[in-house]
DNA sequence: AATGAATGAGTCTTCATTCAT
DNA sequence: GATGAATGAAGACTCATTCAT
């Protein structure tokens, strides 16, 4: 009796996931126009109507792709920065984590990228907020440490928000360029390429 | 008869442009997919099917549109940099050229952004290619100086292209920003911020 | 176990019972197609699967909805009329204790008319026709009253079939109007004006 | 030129109307949710999207082909009934005008039948109300001839909405019954046992 | 050259029905 | 018996593209 549930509810855990995971790869490779429900629905294996059971709908599939990823990279980044000692550390520990996750995820990054520019109209609802404001969440990270920096002298007394837009800037400018590449040779070595030109660049004198 | 072959020819001339520029606006604004042809005709108070006359299809005239700004801004940042007395500072003006274009010519940027997501299948042909290589070309002429200015000292010698790369990630997240915040302020007065960070960053010791 | 058996028995007839009176009221307010099975089975707080071990299907269950209550009228109908006197005091019996039965089932009757509407094509089988049949039968009845009524000089020589048809429509249209007033008053008071107009109209000089 | 003009005109207009009367045969057959849009298109001899030019979507034409045949009937009853001298007189030949409309055609009846039970949920915009108040306006035209009889003694004070909903019950009843029959005979016919009916019952003693 | 009516391929989404548990 | 997760057929609707005028 207890096997039976358990195994119903590892099933339909694993029709969650596999969907999810279905729709990252096929979103990743085609977009979200170009993607279709039944494409998702047969690379997972599964009817299309069973799609519609687990999410409301392609956008909200399409959403939770990215929760999901979103929810994983910071809590692996809050983690991760707490055992930097200063501020400075932290943020190189931030980009380090940032630039692994993304070669192990290299999906994800071009849904993220997709995402900021394919919802641009027809917005507004509870899931599309929930993901931007997850979006922005490492931003403010880098933020509150930038200005920790500033205040402990560490870094020039520069705008902090712009700081942590050209960090994060320099990440993502590499992982496309990595990505164009054919994803040849180890994206988490340029951690210390970024960090190097974003540390030298902002440094206090 | 001469003078009506000359006025039809220069209304042509209106037409594309007047296209291109309704398009450009709207592609701006809703992506590719959300923009539907019968839109742009409108906006270009043109019949649907003129636009044919003018391009091969809906997507011919996306590919169109960025191709005729990148002419411009490559033009415009090619003439530019000859003032520069040595490669850092022709780096600088590049920079500082290409981000004053980004703020005049918002809705380009946008479509830049799309561009590279909305294409991943389905492209191979010419006229995707062509805007594609002119898309890098840019990259190639900061690749080149940064070259030169490691040959000359003034830059580390550090990877040529992926400083490039990280030059113009530091101008695009800067870009996105000002657009994100509503395009309040002035983007260009940026590029002092994206030039000293890079430059401490690269800069020989 | 017989204790058992017993309950057990019980608990199905509930459940048939139960299944047709939550479709009842879910098909009058919603009409064949828009009602779901989905729904029927949550207002019998049973399992969507549950309704198909009682009905063949959707269908069969809009039609046994209808049976049913049609087999309560009719005995209701072919009971009462044995306390009229003439032909005549059968009729006006009759249009009573249909007028009556509408007012209490308002669902049923809106049904009813769904019934006549919604199943031009695709019916040819055993249980639409036995309700079509049964539905008819109160015409017969009337009809029968009718054509003796005629025998026995009460009521002029026209046609009895027609005659039946125009009472019925009569105390339709009666009843369609006090819905459409949202049933304010009672329904059951107009069994007289029903039978003024019909008999004054239709009785012999 | 002006002949391209007119034969266009003509073409278009000939669509619409097209449309409407492979529409108005269709629903009138299978009613409004068994119905497809691909059908009505085949036996118009047009595409599907075509459809959508001349109409907002299904819904929006199934009421437009109740609204062009509720016109016409209306103004066939309100010209006709000029000829009347007595309010009386021209409640019968509102009467016969009817049944000789719904003789011709038949499948209007069928549609308004439908019309009455197929929306009941999900309506309220605009042009719904608009077919309503058509469909209840022969009811007002009745129902003040009626009013306009009682006053002048020709009919029992009776209420007055009631008689005019009992009149055009009877001639719906006589209409569903002659459907039912197969349409044998003429309809049109029965106008004079209506009103016999009607008259009889409810003319003043 | 310019037009826009016509087209139909392509997609999302719903829901009756089945069947493993 | 009871369940509800899974299915996929079916259908409304959109929109890029064509072509007769």
């Amino acid at each position: 009796m207890i096997q039976a549930q358990t195994k119903r509810r590892l099933k339909q855990t694993n029709h969650g996931t596999k969907i999810l995971e279905a729709a990252e790869s096929i979103f990743a490779e085609k977009g979200f126009y170009l993607t279709t429900v039944e494409e998702i629905a047969q690379k997972a294996d599964l009817g299309k109507g069973t799609i519609y059971l687990h999410f409301e709908n392609k956008r909200g599939l399409f959403l939770s792709v990215i929760e999901r990823k979103l929810d994983i990279l910071l809590k692996k980044i809050e983690r991760g920065i707490k055992k930097g000692k200063s501020p400075a550390e932290k943020i190189r520990l931030a980009t380090e984590i940032h630039l692994n996750f993304l070669e192990k995820n290299r999906n994800f990054f071009k849904i993220i990228h997709i995402f900021s520019n394919q919802f641009k109209k027809g917005m507004g609802e509870e899931l599309f907020k929930k993901v931007a404001a997850k979006n922005s969440r490492y931003l403010e990270i880098l933020q509150d440490l930038i200005e920790q920096a500033i205040k402990g002298g560490e870094i020039k007394p520069l705008n902090s928000k712009k700081l942590a837009v050209i960090l994060v800037g320099i990440v993502h400018s590499l992982t496309v360029y990595w990505i164009s590449q054919n994803e040849k040779g180890s994206l988490f070595k340029d951690h210390l390429l970024a960090w190097e030109i974003f540390w030298e660049g902002a440094k206090a004198l």
